[in-house]
RNA sequence: GGCGGCAUAGCCAAGUGGUAAGGCAGCGGUCUGCAAAACCGCCAUUCUCCGGUUCAAAUCCGGAUGCCGCCUCCA
C-alpha cells in the first residue's frame, strides 16, 4: 500500500497508523439508524463521512467489506408503532425506505452488508448464552439478561471512564433485578401486546448492544478493522458492545474506533430530545443534495458542524463554482481543432503538486476540509488558463483541461460530490433556485429576449432598465458571443 | 459534581514546533455598450487572555475566561 492513512482512533485517543489485519483487507462496521423516524442532519453528516471513508480507502486500493446495520426493534420503535397504531415492522419497514430514499439522494452507497436485528436473534441468543457460560451474564426472575459489568476488566476505556465515576454520577437509579446499577440488559422481556421472540429466558427481545456484537462477529469476524458512529455512541453503546464482544470471544473487539462529531444548531447538538433538528428530506426540498453532502465535508469529521441556512448557501455558491468550471473545461474541450502550443510542462507540475497534497491530506484522517481547500487551488488554476487562447487552443493545453477533469472526477468519486453530469446539476440547482424565490423562468426568458432585441437596436437604455428589472428579481443576465444566459446573482 | 473537546480575519474554515491553506463577503484592476462570470492584486505581523519551555509556538506546558459534548434514548 503507498498510502499511509492516519486515523485517529478513539481508543488511544490520538491519530495511528491506518494497518489493516490482513495487508489490504479492510473489515469496517458503522451503526446505522434505528428505524423510528425520518433521518434529520446530523444522520446525513454520519452517513457521508463514513461513506467518503469507505471510498477513500478503496480509492487507495484497500479491499473494503462495509457493514451497516439497522436497528428495527427497540422501544422507540414500540413507541412510534403504538402512536401510529401500526405493527414495529412496518414502522421499522417505512423508515428503512425513508432512509434508502434519502441516502440513495445523497449519493450514498449500499454497504455491503446491510442486517437487520430482527434476523439475527438467533446469533444474539448464543452470545447470551456464551456470556452466561462465561459467568457475564444473569437472568432474573423476570426473564431479563443482564451483563456483569463489574467483572469486566477494563470497562469503559473506550469512553474514557473509570467504573468508580460512574458510580459515583449517582443518575443510575438502582433496579431492583440488577446484581449492579451500571449492569445493562443483553435481553428484555416482553410486556404482552409487544413483539417478542422465544429464548431461553422466556419470551423478549434483545438489548440494543447486543445486535452490532453479534452481526459484526458474524459478517466481519473478530477483531475487524474500523468500527465507526456518531460521538453519542461512544458511551454506553459501543463500550457495552466492546465489553459483550470481548468477553464473550476472549479477544480483541475493534482495532480502530471511529467517532463522527454533532451537527449543531445555533451552538447546540442537533437531537431528537431538544427537538431542533431537521429533517434530510425538509432541507432537500429546497438544497441541491450535492451542496448538502458538500456542506458535511466542508469540516472535518470529527469536530463539530454548525447548521445554517446561511452557510448552506455559501455552500452552494462554492458548489456552483466547481461545477462552472468544469463546464467551461467540457465546453473547450468539445472543440476539435487543436493547434501546436507552447510547452506547458510547468501546469501539469502544479496539478501533480495540488494532486500530491490532495491525497497527503486526504492520508491524514479523512481531512476532507482541507482536501477541498486543494479543490479550489485546481479550480482556480484551470480557470487562469482556460483564459489564456492560446492555451485554450493547443494540443497540450487540451491534455491538461482533459486531465484536470480526470482528477476532478477521481476526487468527485471520492467525496461523492462533482461526480455527476454537470449540466444536469446546473440546470436543477436553477430550478431548485426558482422554486425558491418563487421565480417563473418563463418570464425571465422573456424580458431577456425583449432585452436582447433592445440590444440589438442599440437601445441601451432600454437594455438596461430591463436588467436591473431582472437585478431586482436576483436574476443576473449574463451577455455572451452565443446569446444572453441567465443566473441568479 | 465527574470526564472530555473546542476557541484562527466580518462570516465559514485548514493548519500539533519553523514563521498563517481554501471558501463567502468586501475593496482596486483586466474583460464588457453596461454588467455577470472568470482572472490579477489587496484583505489576520497574527491565531481568546495571562504566564512558562524553546534559537523558534496558533501549534508544547501551567493558569484564567468563554462555548460545547458525554455521564440517560440520541448519528
Amino acid at each position: 500500500m503507498e498510502n499511509i492513512v492516519l486515523i485517529y482512533n478513539t481508543l488511544s485517543r490520538q491519530k495511528e497508523e491506518f494497518i489493516p489485519l490482513e495487508n489490504n483487507v479492510v473489515k469496517m462496521y458503522v451503526c446505522g439508524i434505528t428505524a423510528y423516524d425520518y433521518c434529520h442532519i446530523g444522520h446525513a453528516r454520519s452517513t457521508v463521512v463514513f461513506d467518503v471513508m469507505v471510498r477513500y480507502l478503496r480509492h487507495v486500493g484497500y479491499n473494503v467489506t462495509f457493514v451497516r446495520n439497522f436497528t428495527d426493534i427497540d422501544d422507540k420503535i414500540i413507541n412510534r408503532a403504538n402512536e401510529e397504531n401500526i405493527s414495529s415492522e412496518q414502522v421499522a419497514e417505512k423508515y428503512i425506505r425513508a432512509f434508502y430514499e434519502d441516502m440513495d439522494r445523497l449519493g450514498i452507497l449500499r454497504a455491503d452488508v446491510e442486517p437487520r436485528a430482527t434476523t439475527h436473534i438467533r446469533e444474539m441468543i448464543s452470545l447470551i448464552q456464551v456470556l452466561e457460560r462465561k459467568g457475564f451474564a444473569y437472568p432474573t426472575p423476570s426473564g431479563d439478561v443482564y451483563f456483569r459489568v463489574r467483572k469486566m476488566e477494563n470497562y469503559g476505556r473506550l469512553s474514557g471512564r473509570n467504573i468508580e465515576e460512574l458510580q459515583s454520577g449517582g443518575r443510575v437509579a438502582p433496579e431492583e433485578e440488577k446484581e449492579d446499577p451500571l449492569d445493562f440488559a443483553l435481553w428484555k422481556s416482553s410486556k404482552p401486546g409487544e413483539p417478542a421472540w422465544e429464548s431461553p429466558w422466556g419470551d423478549g427481545r434483545p438489548g440494543w448492544h447486543l445486535e452490532c456484537s453479534a452481526m459484526s462477529e458474524k459478517y466481519l469476524g473478530i477483531p475487524f478493522d474500523i468500527h465507526g458512529g456518531g460521538q453519542d455512541l461512544a458511551f454506553p453503546h459501543h463500550e457495552n458492545e466492546m465489553a459483550q464482544s470481548e468477553a464473550a470471544f476472549g479477544k480483541q473487539f475493534v482495532r480502530y474506533w471511529i467517532h463522527n462529531g454533532f451537527v449543531r444548531v445555533n451552538s447546540e447538538k442537533m437531537s431528537k430530545s431538544l427537538d431542533n433538528f431537521i429533517t434530510i428530506r425538509d432541507i432537500l426540498s429546497g438544497v441541491h443534495p450535492q451542496v448538502l453532502r458538500f456542506f458535511l465535508l466542508t469540516k472535518h469529521y470529527r469536530s463539530p458542524l454548525d447548521y445554517s441556512t446561511q452557510y448552506l448557501l455559501e455552500a452552494e455558491k462554492a458548489v456552483h463554482r466547481v461545477y462552472s468550471t468544469i463546464a467551461l473545461l467540457e465546453k473547450e474541450l468539445s472543440k476539435s481543432k487543436w493547434s501546436q502550443g507552447q510547452d506547458y510542462s510547468h501546469v501539469e507540475q502544479d496539478i501533480q503538486d495540488i494532486v500530491r497534497k490532495w491525497n497527503q491530506a486526504m492520508d491524514d484522517d479523512f481531512n476532507t476540509a482541507e482536501a477541498i481547500g486543494y479543490l479550489f487551488s485546481l479550480m482556480r488554476l484551470a480557470n487562469r488558463m482556460a483564459e489564456e487562447k492560446s492555451f485554450r487552443k493547443s494540443e497540450a493545453g487540451r491534455q491538461i483541461m482533459n486531465q484536470i477533469l480526470s482528477v476532478i472526477k477521481e476526487w468527485g468519486d471520492v467525496l461523492g460530490v462533482f461526480n455527476g453530469p454537470c449540466n444536469e446539476f446546473l440546470d436543477e440547482l436553477k430550478s431548485l433556485r426558482c422554486v425558491r424565490s418563487n421565480i417563473d423562468p418563463g418570464l425571465v426568458q422573456s424580458l431577456i429576449e425583449k432585452r436582447q432585441s433592445a440590444r440589438k437596436s442599440k437601445d441601451f437604455v432600454l437594455a438596461d432598465k430591463l436588467r436591473s428589472e431582472l437585478a431586482e428579481m436576483g436574476i443576473e443576465v449574463m451577455d455572451a458571443p452565443d446569446g444572453a444566459k441567465w443566473d441568479f446573482a
